[in-house]
RNA sequence: GGAGAAAUGGCAGAGUGGUCGAAUGCGGCAGUCUUGAAAACUGUUGAGGGUCACACCUCCGGGGGUUCGAAUCCCUCUUUCUCCGCCA
């Protein structure tokens, strides 16, 4: 959610920035700054009353007390028509409010001056590359092919036990995942992100302060029964430990990782993209999430971005990195790049991490906030990124590193297997 | 799931209708003393709205109510603790 200060401090600046989503934002920010002003002057006036017969309450205390209950009688009078000002103009002040409320959550946050412009995935940018893609026998097939082939995933019997998009690892195939979950946060750890083991399910106040309600209710699945969502990411529970938090400026940064499978209900989703591991209702994802001191947090989303090259470097997987365009920029998110691994069998490129600085926005719902040197509460700016995504790296593993003897395990990944041939 | 007790500032903990945004202690910060530190002493120390700045307003788990006036009384929800039940 934006800042309702920063919109009456650079209300041009935001609506054209928001213009590269493909937003007109100016006359809903227009509405804003009508709808805060009219909020401000109610609650001036809600102010007044209140104070009006907080003071006659106190006189008439004392009247009371010093015997003179007659006097004290004449002013109660007074108070009935205060009272019903006051009821009047909170109710007015509360609609008010919310309705401010319900027009910010509506405007997305502002991107990034580095984000280009655009519309939809075409229109990103790609800022590096690295990796050889190699070259495959003719016969090299798909992952849900070669995981057939060895079995070792399972997606009918996801089918039977749950429905489309649950699929049952086997054998080498679960081992692989568990050596991929162990490695990911291995490397998050070194880099001195502090593992965390989170809630699975989370309440409303989570989803909101972290921005996937009130409009994703879609993509979440709800448990209705006892009212928790299931996490569409880590994202989600991780951030919200440090919700309604004033930090000290030297507890920056913080950072977590956390391991935990993902729900996401994907409606709406079909054909050949969706096959296999490339879009799942479950799936396993390691996060790294990071709170940072404003001035830093830019530095901190290039030192992410590093960091997951270099586990991509290790697994010796041919990636590239784009510059989400507006269009494509995640409706929380400031600047965001996306990982793809390239999908040899495939021919395709597939989004394996997402690296996003959210600024304040994420924090200002969350009230994560810290104490600056001259003593006074500023929002911090939060980052998240996947570190990694599980699914669509074990497909890249899977279709580059088929051979005619049978999918070889990257060299980093042995130690965990105990293995280094699928056959 | 059943019965009972509780929820107050960073923490501990007083406060059961008015002058309480809230005693006191600890912790934090600043100062005095000291070569420096500790101890001692003095001062200061919650969040949000509002204002150029004050004033002023709101917040004692959340929501609602009674009252001229609520941390304090009533209703409701949530959470925690104790006992019972169930159980990895």
């Amino acid at each position: 959610m934006l800042q309702i200060q920063a919109i009456r401090d650079r209300k041009d600046e935001i609506s054209s920035a928001l213009k590269k989503r493909g937003i007109a934002a100016e006359e809903m920010l227009n509405q804003v700054l009508q709808l805060d002003e009219k909020r401000r002057a109610t609650q001036t006036q809600l102010d007044a009353t209140l104070a009006e017969s907080n003071k006659l309450s106190k006189e008439i205390g004392m009247l009371f007390k010093s015997g003179k209950g007659q006097e004290a009688n004449v002013l109660k009078e007074k108070t009935v028509k205060l009272k019903e000002d006051t009821k009047r103009l909170g109710d007015a002040l509360q609609m008010a409010t919310s309705e401010l409320q319900g027009l910010l959550y509506q405007i997305p946050n502002v991107p990034h001056e580095k984000v280009p412009a655009g519309n939809s995935e075409d229109d990103n940018e790609e800022v590096f590359q690295e990796g050889t893609i190699p070259t495959l026998n003719e016969d090299a097939l798909p992952h849900w092919e070669l995981a057939k082939k060895y079995d070792i995933i399972d997606f009918e019997l996801g089918v039977k036990i749950t429905g489309a998009g649950f699929p049952v690892y086997k054998g080498k195939g679960a081992r692989l995942q568990r050596a991929l979950i162990a490695y990911f946060l291995d490397k998050n750890t070194a880099a001195g992100y502090t593992e965390m083991q989170v809630p699975h399910l989370v309440n409303e106040a989570s989803g909101l302060a972290t921005g996937q309600l009130p409009d994703k209710e879609g993509q979440m699945y709800h448990v209705t029964a006892d009212d928790v969502y299931l996490i569409p990411t880590a994202e989600v529970p991780v951030t919200n430990l440090l919700r309604d938090d004033i930090l000290n400026e030297n507890e920056f940064p913080i950072c977590y990782t956390a391991y935990t499978p993902c729900f996401r209900r994907e409606a709406g989703s079909y054909g050949a993209h969706v096959r296999g591991l490339n879009r799942l209702h479950q799936f396993d994802k390691v996060e790294i999430v990071r709170v940072e001191h404003p001035k830093n947090s830019y530095q901190a989303l290039d030192g992410m971005v590093d960091h997951i090259k270099v586990i991509l470097r290790e697994l010796k997987l041919p990636y590239r990195i784009l510059r989400l365009c507006g269009g494509d920029l995640g409706f929380t998110s400031a600047l965001t790049y996306d990982f793809e691994v390239f999908s040899t069998a495939q021919d395709r490129w597939l989004e394996i991490s997402s690296v996003s600085n959210f600024e304040t926005y994420q924090a200002n719902r969350l009230k994560l906030r810290f104490k600056d040197e001259r003593g006074k509460s500023q929002l911090a700016h939060t980052l998240n990124g996947s570190s990694l995504a599980l699914p669509r790296v074990l497909a890249g593993i899977l279709e580059n590193y088929q051979t005619p003897d049978g999918i070889k395990i990257p060299e980093v990944l042995v130690p965990y297997c105990g293995f280094d041939t699928i056959t």
